[in-house]
This record gives C-alpha cells, sequence and structure tokens, in this order.
DNA sequence: GACATTCGCTGACTTTAGTCAGAGATATTG
DNA sequence: CAATATCTCTGACTAAAGTCAGCGAATGTC
C-alpha cells in the first residue's frame, strides 16, 4: 500500500467527484424516476414506497419525504381513492394517525420492488462477470464511505431518550459476549449509568453517534477529578461497525478530556472484548493495575495526555 | 485473486446496488439539486450548464435534457430575458439555432462550477485522508464500469458518416504511431476503406461502439470468399480505451465470422502496435506467412474458428 | 417554381409540486 | 374545567414542469 495519503490532486479528486455525480444522477437518478413512476406522479410512487409494508406514520412520512403536512395529506387522499392506501388513526393517540397500504397497494408496492431489481439488472447484464463483481464491490465502497462521512457525532445529556437507546443495546451486547453474563445493576461505576445515581450530569460528557439522525453509537467521558478522566460505554451499533466509528468517538473523548486539561485517561474492560482492547493498546492505552472494583473488568488501561497535545 | 467471477447470490447483488442508488440519489442528487438552484428553476440552471463555454445548438439541448420543443424555447427566452443567454441563429443553416452564454450567462456558469466543487468538498471534508483516496477510486470504478456497460456495438454501413469519422480518427492515429508514418491512400486492402473503392458493401461488416450516441471505436469484417474473413480497422478512441472494448469489438466479429460459416479470418498489423499484436496472440491468433501486399503490415496472425464453436 | 419538410417559436393548456393560513379534533397541563 | 398545544385536514394559492397544435421562415426536392 502506497504511503501518502493524500491525493496529489485537489481539483482531479474534485474532477472525479462532479464526473461521478453526474453520470449517476443521469444514469441511475433518471432510470429511478422513469421505473418507478408507472403513471403515476413521482410523489405518490415514492410514498406507496415509504409506507412499506408494514404502514408507517404521517410524522415520519413527512420526515422521511420531507413533505408539507398539507401536501401529504393531499397526496394519501389521492392514493386512498385510488384504493392503494388507507389512513386510520393511531391506537395510543388520536391525533396521530398511520397509513397502511391495502392489498391493490401492497402488490403496486411488490411492483416496483420488481422493476428495483430489474433496474439492478439492467446495469449488471451487459458486464463481464468480473466486472459485475468489481461495480458491486465499488459500490459497497462508494456507500460505506459515505454512510461513514454522514455520521456525526453529538454531546447529548446521559439520561437522554437516545444515550438511553444506546446504553440499552450496549447492555444487551455485553450480556451475550461476557461469559459471566452482564447485569448492569450489579456494578455502578461513577456517572453515565442509566440509573444516573446522583451524579451530576456536568461530570459526564456523553457522545452519541447520529447517522440520519438516528443514533447508531455512543461513548462516554467521565470527569473524575481536575486531571483524570474514565473513558467509558464505548459503543457502535452493529449495522455501524467496520468504519473505524470506535476510533473516532475514541478520538473525540480525548480531544474533550484534552480541552478540559485532563492529563490521564483511565478505562477497564472485560477479556472478551479483544477488538474493544486492541482499538486501546493501538491508540496508545497502556495496561495498569486495577483500579476500580468492576467485577466485569479484566483489564486496566490508561493513557497520559498531553504529551500528544 | 478468487477464481469464482459469478456472485453467489444475484438477489445480494441487487440489494446492494439498490441501496447504492437509493442513498447516492439522497444524498448527492438532492445536494445537487438544491446547489444548483441558485434561487432559479432548475431547468434553466442545467440548461446554463448544459450550454456550456462553447455554446450548443438546440436541437443537442433537446436531445441532452429531454425536453420539448416548445418547452426549451421558453426557458431560452426567459434566460435571454435575464440577460444570461443569447441564441442566434446557426452559419450554414439559418432554422436551426445556437444558444451561446453571454458575458453574465458564463459567470454564472462558473458559479455553478464552484458550488459543484464545494459539494464535492462537502463528501470529503468528514473523511479521513485513506477514506478520501478509497471514496476517490471506488467512484472511479463505478464510473468506468457504468460506462463500459452503457457502450453498445451497432453494425453501420462502412461508409456510414460515424463510420467516416471512426476511420478518420484511426487514419490520424496511425500516422501517429507507424514509424514510416500512414497514408491511407497508399495501400487500399479489399473493402473498408473511406473510399470504398467498388467491394460491395454486403462483403464488409461494419461495427461501431456507441456511448451515449458518440462513436468511440470500431472494427470491421472484410468476408474475403465463403470460407476466409479479415479482420480490419479495429479502433477504440482514446477516451474509451482500458475498457475491454477492443476484445469486445473482436469478439463480436469473430461472432459474425462464425454465422456466416467462415473457417479462418486473418489480419495483419504493424509492429508499432504491440497491444494489438499482445489482444490477438490473447484471443488464439497465431503467427502466419505474409498473406497480402500491406506496404503498412509487419505481422500476418490467423485464427481457425470452428474448433471454439 | 411548387411542394413538402425541417426547425424553432408562440399560445393555450394540464399536471405536478409545493406553500400557507386556518379549521377541527384530540391530547396535555395547570 | 379551561387554556394550550399537537396533529391532521381542507381550501386557496403559486411556481415549475411539461404537452400539444399550429404558425412562419428556411431549406431541400421534384
Amino acid at each position: 500500500m502506497s504511503t501518502f495519503v493524500c491525493s496529489p490532486d485537489p481539483a482531479a479528486d474534485f474532477a472525479q467527484i462532479r464526473r461521478f455525480n453526474r453520470l449517476v444522477s443521469q444514469r441511475i437518478g433518471a432510470l429511478d424516476q422513469s421505473y418507478l413512476k408507472r403513471g403515476r406522479p413521482l410523489g405518490e410512487a415514492r410514498l406507496i414506497f415509504e409506507i412499506g409494508s408494514d404502514g408507517a406514520d404521517l410524522r415520519e412520512l413527512r420526515d422521511r419525504l420531507g413533505l408539507d403536512s398539507g401536501y401529504l395529506s393531499r397526496l394519501l387522499r389521492s392514493l386512498e381513492r385510488a384504493d392503494l392506501v388507507t389512513v386510520g388513526s393511531a391506537e395510543d393517540d388520536a391525533r396521530q394517525r398511520r397509513a397502511m397500504l391495502t392489498e391493490t397497494g401492497l402488490a403496486e408496492r411488490a411492483v416496483y420492488d420488481r422493476l428495483s431489481d430489474d433496474l439492478a439488472g439492467s446495469l449488471l447484464a451487459p458486464l463481464s462477470p468480473r466486472d459485475r463483481q468489481r461495480l458491486i464491490a465499488a459500490m459497497a465502497e462508494v456507500e460505506r464511505i459515505l454512510v461513514t462521512g454522514a455520521i456525526e457525532l453529538r454531546p447529548v445529556a446521559p439520561d437522554s431518550a437516545d444515550a438511553r437507546w444506546c446504553l440499552e443495546h450496549y447492555f444487551a451486547d455485553l450480556a451475550e459476549r461476557f461469559e459471566e453474563g452482564f447485569d448492569p445493576g450489579k456494578h455502578h461505576g461513577r456517572g453515565v449509568d442509566t440509573s444516573m445515581r446522583g451524579i451530576p450530569a456536568s461530570e459526564t460528557l456523553f457522545l452519541v453517534a447520529y447517522c440520519d439522525g438516528n443514533p447508531v453509537g455512543c461513548g462516554a467521558l467521565v470527569v473524575e477529578d481536575a486531571t483524570i478522566g474514565e473513558i467509558k460505554r464505548v459503543w457502535v451499533a452493529p449495522n455501524a461497525r467496520g468504519r473505524g466509528l470506535a476510533r473516532r468517538l475514541l478520538h473525540r473523548l480525548e480531544d474533550l478530556a484534552r480541552e478540559r486539561g485532563l492529563g490521564l485517561l483511565r478505562l477497564d474492560t472485560n477479556r472478551a472484548l479483544a477488538e474493544a482492547q486492541a482499538l486501546y493498546r493501538s491508540e496508545g492505552y497502556a495496561e495498569i493495575p486495577r483500579y476500580n472494583d468492576n467485577p466485569y473488568a479484566d483489564h486496566w488501561f490508561g493513557k497520559r495526555l498531553g504529551d500528544t497535545v
């Protein structure tokens, strides 16, 4: 692998991206549109697609498609008239409404699915098997990296809904992976527990990684005193793994620690979490003696900050 | 490199393509649109972009953007009113008209160019240098393969405008590459000359490779008698090289020869054309003694058909 | 030179997309 | 229970996109 990582010519990169954008929106965008129309306004077609087989709340549809409330209402009326959709009230809140596809609507959606496959097929058809394989691989790569770029880290309150959501999944993951199982109530370090046992929130910085508004990972920095911080709860959702997100979270937490003037970061980890240990070692964390009584911890790591600033 | 070339699961490939389409049209298409609007209807913006710095015939614009004649006219009127475009008659045919950007229009287009770069930059900005490099490479790969897939081979009359266009460029290429230069008048084999010197067209099958309607390569099969054919004029435009197009042309010509029941294919080539020789050898052509008096030929190749059928 | 054809233009039209204000039903809060 | 907020729907609107028939000028054809 070559050692220089920056492209020698940013203008060439831009040109490549522009060519790509142009080609893809021409070839795929245009085809997509005409394929998906089926003699129906595009807005309605997208709606059928987006409602999906399980139905969807109007709120959700508006958010996802970026539609005006009135406009969406009108589109749904039109689809109702065509007997493709029914709109009913939600059970818990009669103000909210939920759109469902009818039998006919489901059939229509199935057609869209097939057309979408046809489109994919039409891209692959003229290619040699070798090129097909390469195309798929390159598309997967583009997708992976674009999605990676769209993930952003935001500080949130440790007791916010998104933080809670992440922690629940984190704990469920741990319960599966630890040989001894995991019970979040058994040990509470300082801060960042779902219960938050009285530690002031200002002492805990909680980051959530969002992709298109959905949380896909988290990480916390617990400020223990003026010089020492603890890294906790670094977790990445299964569908977001393989993108270096854990490392990104770790870096950001370290940056935050440096901003606060902390000189030492510590963390503990379980023997089952091999990748985590590898990550910490590769980031300059060295194994240190036990510094807490976490029953689930098998290894303790520490890293001095400041020297790398 | 793995030996199996077909993906084990076509449905997974389709799913990958659909995910890609979705992501790209969402992320790039949407951004593109909002970037390119600049408070102007999208149609007008695209038009400014498409007219380009050299101007464009209305015919061409309609084809490229898929616009109705009346609609295009109206869009241009609107741009003329804004002093961005002038529409004048073509020199040779006063019915045809040509749109040109004014000073202001050119400036406007430059802004679009810059915005397009900004968009590219916004995709790269959040990425690590390593991911940037990978993204560019993967985009280039997707582009290369998609374009390759869009190239189609069509039989045309050897004296058609497109065939002539290819041959002119082919001859110009040869003149540059042959040590001894090249004068198409000096030698005329049977068929396929620009002049066509009286050889019945039915004896010559001429293929042109088209990409988006533009010729990007050619190749001919001259049927010499009931059993022997000659491959001639295999050429690929510089901007379409590196996609295996020459091989594709050759394969198609061989298929045509087989359909006609020919048993032997021959061809000659100049010593300067090393890649061509490599191609022919890799396709099973073996060097044979001189069979014609072409003054530019240094090597003669032959391949028996039938055994590979 | 008459005739048909091509090319772009205009007028009249429809459809699609999108916006905004307010009405009406339902839920939440004090 | 009243006030307030939330959610969806309707009516009235605008802008953009697209379609179609026919006109008139320029060109090619017989």
